[in-house]
DNA sequence: CAGTCCCAATTTTTT
DNA sequence: ATTGGGACTG
């Protein structure tokens, strides 16, 4: 196959390009994706350079996957085995499990998340004596994680610190390191941070990764970060074949540390390089495409890029000024219903700015009927019960790791409670260890109860039993012991709610993932499983192939495409959030993200927005967003006025009748039946009825039905 | 120590 | 409006 055939000649010449800097300014829908992939396939087919050569970094784990299985159809014979493709995170764990001992990071490191980075700095901030209340961790770690985004260790930032805050955030920042160091632990951040660390201090190792790797290609460019930059700085340093693809156009991580300057400036850094310009979209309508430029043309500094396509005008854009954000989501329910014959679910999409506002379109979706998923939002991993668990396992596999020891020492409940734990922790401190190694001598713990001592030893023994297995047995079958051993399952099966039952269900689920994780990668270690687990997203287990719409927010949108696309909530101070206003440049970051969401469509777009808004259960009035206004007007079909709300939701307060199992009803259309089921209560409340002509599922919120 | 109740904070966005 | 954490009680 000729690979060069099916693309436009700026294309060509990006994929073909010999070496040397290349910055591909790649417009939204322009094929970037597509270039990546074949650029690598040409490297590999054309130009000989081995796979194992080649690092290529994408911003999520689909996109890297989705590079793989494209190059792999493009060259075939599996030949991106050998490749480096996968996320910073990801190429960062890798190098660090490799050489991270240079740096005095064990093998078995784990990655800490959000929850495990809060609970070791509240431990900090206990140590430290300091107030919880003036020194909140939330408002901590962000300092923290912007000093490492910014590529700035501890040491540093105790050097730069000024006035008394920042220099209490310099010790905690400081006490926190320690204690990560101490559980062998990273936090996520510290993934990215280590790697120029382990560079710098071992030089031989930074010179075989620049050596190894022929060709560096990095996408969505526009949103690394300092310390990423870096990184990517040093490793093409020696062979200088480095390309970047990206878009300052779709710059939306700012507030993760992104630094657009990154991409601005890249021809600044290398002065011998070639840029690419990208600009014919292959993507959206062409009034897609006109509304989503007058609304970034609205930003200054940006690259001179001027879009085109060729494709078909296609329908205006779609505008509805719903009631509330109930009427808005009914709105988009209703429409997706109508779409229905003639595209599939999963060729619609609906975006929003905050993960709370899923819930109304969940709502209005279960309504009609809809299926769906949710990205984002309540994540799989981030159950109670999915971390337990994984805490159990860290804890096996990792015994100083006290943030897991903390989290599930009483879960099922042991009788070891905070009193005892507070004891326990204190004679860890004074012998310098862990607190699973504490544990192993109950008795060296001040005034532990008799039972808690008993309950110690036992969990001692479990820890030591799961332990003794990590190295000899599967993840799947290991998993599955620690639901039955840690008394996890007899303790939900003991609640015997159905919201235990789900629980459970989850960590079955679990159990799955760790099989598709084997049967993919080949990998059955606990180890392997575990980095997974620490670095997959919601977005990245979010299947494509089955028909369902898609709830997710603009960010979690960023590099996906469908047919139609809902774009919600557009009102001042929602879409562009009201925290943008804060900051300088805050505002063209949302019209960013604005126009990130707006390029995701094909076909057709719908805009919206809710004259009325509740948040946190208070509705205030709301503005149209400024975004809508900087749409050229005849782009827009003349908007949909809401109807009065009284006909769009039924009245919260209205008297509903209440009806229980086995009653008798009359429905106006379907005539007498008898309740099954009742589930909610009042306007909510929907109830299963069978009918002469069969069972149905009504709102009674709407529907008329009364006691016979 | 566990269960219950009450209050506060949450809602920006995520690898 | 929901949820988690903290305080209080049994």
């Amino acid at each position: 196959m000729d690979l060069l055939a099916e693309l436009n000649p700026p294309q060509r010449d990006a994929v073909t390009h010999p070496g040397g800097p290349l910055l591909i300014l790649a417009g939204a829908g322009s094929g970037k994706t597509r270039v990546l992939a074949y650029r690598v396939a040409h490297l590999l087919r054309e130009r000989g350079v081995p796979a194992a050569r080649i690092l290529a970094v994408t911003f999520t784990n689909k996109a890297a996957k989705e590079m793989r299985d494209r190059v792999d159809r493009l060259v075939g014979g599996g030949i991106t085995r050998a490749m480096w493709i996968g996320t910073f995170h990801h190429i960062c764990s890798r190098i660090l499990r490799r050489h991270g001992d240079r740096v005095g990071i064990g093998r078995n490191f784990v990655i800490y998340d959000d929850d495990d980075q809060r609970a070791v700095l509240r431990r900090c901030l206990k140590d430290l004596g300091l107030d919880e209340r003036r020194f909140p961790p939330g408002v901590v770690l962000a300092f923290i994680d912007k000093a490492k985004n910014e590529a700035v260790d501890h040491v540093a930032y105790a050097a730069q610190a000024t006035g008394f805050y920042e220099e209490v955030v310099a010790r905690l920042y400081r006490a926190y390191q320690a204690a990560l160091r101490e559980a062998n632990a990273l936090a996520f951040d510290d993934l990215l941070l280590s790697v120029p660390q382990l560079f710098r201090e071992a030089p031989e190792v930074c010179e075989e990764y620049q050596e190894r790797f022929a060709h560096v290609l990095v996408d969505e460019y526009q949103d690394t970060n300092r310390v990423q930059y870096l990184i990517v700085k040093t490793l093409a340093e020696r062979h200088r074949n480095l390309c970047v693809v990206g878009d300052d156009d779709q710059s939306i991580y700012r507030w993760r540390g992104a630094d657009v300057r990154n991409i601005l400036d890249f021809e600044r850094d290398y002065p011998d390089v070639t840029v690419i310009k990208l600009e014919q979209n292959y993507r959206s309508t062409k009034s897609i495409l006109a509304a989503a430029s007058g609304v970034i043309a609205h930003n200054p500094h940006r690259h001179a890029k001027v879009l085109w396509t060729g494709n078909a005008p296609g329908d205006l854009l779609s505008f509805y000024e719903a009631y509330d954000g109930h009427d808005e989501a009914r709105m988009v329910a209703d429409e997706i219903a109508r779409l229905r014959d003639g595209l599939r679910y999963r060729d619609m999409a609906v975006l929003y700015r905050t993960n709370a506002q899923s819930r109304l379109f969940e709502e209005q979706f279960l309504r009609v009927g809809i299926p769906y998923t949710i990205v984002g939002g309540v994540r799989f991993y981030e159950r109670k019960e999915v971390r337990d668990l994984i805490a159990y396992l860290r804890l096996a596999l990792n015994p100083g790791d006290d943030a897991s020891f903390s989290r599930v020492i009483n879960v099922p409940r042991r009788g070891i409670g905070d009193v005892s734990l507070q004891r326990l922790e204190a004679f860890a401190a004074s012998g310098g260890m862990g607190l699973l190694q504490a544990l192993t001598r109950p008795e060296g713990v001040a005034e532990l109860p008799k039972a808690a001592q008993r309950a110690a030893t036992d969990f001692v023994g479990l820890l030591e039993r799961l332990r003794d297995r990590v190295l000899r047995v599967r993840a799947t079958d290991l998993l599955e012991a620690a639901i039955v051993e840690t008394g996890y399952q007899q303790m939900l099966e003991g609640e015997g709610t159905d919201e235990a039952y789900g629980r459970l269900e989850n960590l079955r689920e679990l159990v799955t993932v760790a099989q598709e994780f084997e049967h993919t990668t080949g990998e059955s270690t606990l180890e392997a499983f575990l980095q997974h687990l620490a670095l997959v997203t919601d977005l990245d287990t979010w299947q494509e192939d089955v028909d369902r719409a898609t709830l997710m927010t603009l960010h979690s949108a960023k590099g996906l495409e469908f047919a139609v696309v809902f774009l919600a909530g557009l009102e001042e101070g929602l879409f562009p959030h009201a925290r943008a206003f804060e900051e300088e440049g805050g505002v063209e970051e949302e019209r960013r993200l604005c126009y990130v969401g707006m390029t995701r469509a094909k076909q057709r777009l719908y805009l919206s927005h809710a004259r009325n808004r509740t948040i946190f259960g208070t509705t205030a009035p709301a503005i149209a967003s400024r975004f809508l206004d900087e749409i050229p007007a005849e782009l827009i079909a003349r908007q949909q006025k809401a109807p009065p709300p009284e006909a769009v939701w039924p009245d919260e307060d209205r008297e509903v009748p209440s009806f229980a199992v086995g009653d008798h009803v009359r429905h106006a259309t379907f005539g007498e039946g008898r309740v099954l089921e009742v589930e909610g209560e009042g306007v909510r409340a929907v109830v299963t009825v069978r009918f002469a002509q069969g069972v149905k599922r009504l709102a009674l919120g709407y529907a008329p039905l009364q006691r016979a």
